[in-house]
DNA sequence: TCCACAGTAGACAGATCTGTCTGGTATCGT
DNA sequence: ACGATACCAGACAGATCTGTCTACTGTGGA
């Protein structure tokens, strides 16, 4: 048992993620990851049965991170929680090593929308979306759905602009535009 | 002369264009684009000194592009060039074959900031950036980089979210999150 | 005691990748 | 007529990729 819990199998996840995340998926090889986690390449083909598995294993297990992150954000009342939620996002990228959302990224290595690694993106993206969701219609807004989406543009955009532009100016842009999609007035 | 209008070149660049965009960078060879082309290799060979140069010239080439097709949009005044102009992009992001944004794909499978990839992305986005920020500033808003910089976001979201959701549903929410960000109140 | 299992080390096959090189053809300006 | 240039066809080298296989080690339960 524990194939799940396996020291072997953990190294090579935590290898795989830091250089996935860090490099790209098709620009790191599996020589690569087995060397830097120190791990026999039988040892990796008996816990993967492919690349396909582990990638896919890497964007199920960072959904589960971010899911977990995600709720576990505090606040008192549902508006509260998702300007916390945004200053989170706000926070993670600024964080040293950040490269932008690792499914945006992910998914734009992989055009086919049914392969697998697609499809747990979009379950990924399917939750964010609706957390928000339920978050927007608990502060008793009417059109939750239409500034949820509001909501994931920003999100995403955070998340591109973050990697590729300056991340400290757009902490305080995502604020503002959150509070104008939640139709509040915002003093410039 | 005309080595850049050479049509062997030519074939070269548009086979490559589209099998970066529709298949990843990494994921396409060499082999293939001038199988595709019908070119022989050491053709390829003597127009590009390398693949990476041939990924540069996409990069540049796909920024001229973009460049004309924006600064073209119509519009009698700032203010309805700029909606004209998100418009224009709305309609981008629905177009079949439509894989999110060449620049924001291409950042994801080059980490290295300083890679000349990334280099001519950064100039894209800046280019983007400052003719958005002009647009503002020309409708008379006084905090036009704060405006661009929210725009500028919405524009990522918009590309990221057509791709990997429902593109119907974002030509609405982006024209209402533009209109919001330009101070002006949106009925629901 | 013994077996199943998780692990190491590394050779190997077969495909694919980038880039070079040879050799030949056609066109065009001087 | 001639040389430069653009092009095609394809072999080749050397690296790298995924995935398989052999052979061996250590450990913990039945």
């Amino acid at each position: 048992m524990a194939r799940q819990e396996s020291p072997a199998r953990h190294r090579i996840m935590a290898t795989a993620s830091a250089l996935f995340y860090a490099e790209g998926i098709h620009a790191v090889g599996i020589d690569r990851i087995i060397a830097e986690a120190g791990v026999a390449k039988a040892t990796f083909y008996h816990h993967f049965p492919s690349k396909d598995e582990l990638v896919r294993a890497y964007i199920e297990d960072q959904g589960r991170l971010q899911r977990a992150a995600i709720a576990g954000v505090p606040g008192d009342g549902p508006r509260e929680r998702l300007l916390a939620l945004y200053d989170a996002l706000g926070e993670w990228s600024r964080q040293p090593g950040f490269r932008g959302c690792m499914f945006i990224n992910a998914a734009a290595e992989y055009p086919d929308p049914a392969h697998p690694v697609r499809q747990a993106v979009a379950a990924q993206r399917a939750w964010f979306r609706s957390t928000v969701r339920d978050l927007v219609a608990a502060a008793g807004h009417p059109e939750a759905e239409r500034i949820a989406s509001i909501l994931v543009l920003l999100r995403d955009g955070l998340a591109v602009g973050a990697d590729l532009d300056d991340p400290e100016v757009l902490k305080g842009v995502v604020r503002e535009a959150v509070l104008r999609a939640l139709g509040e007035h915002v003093q410039i």
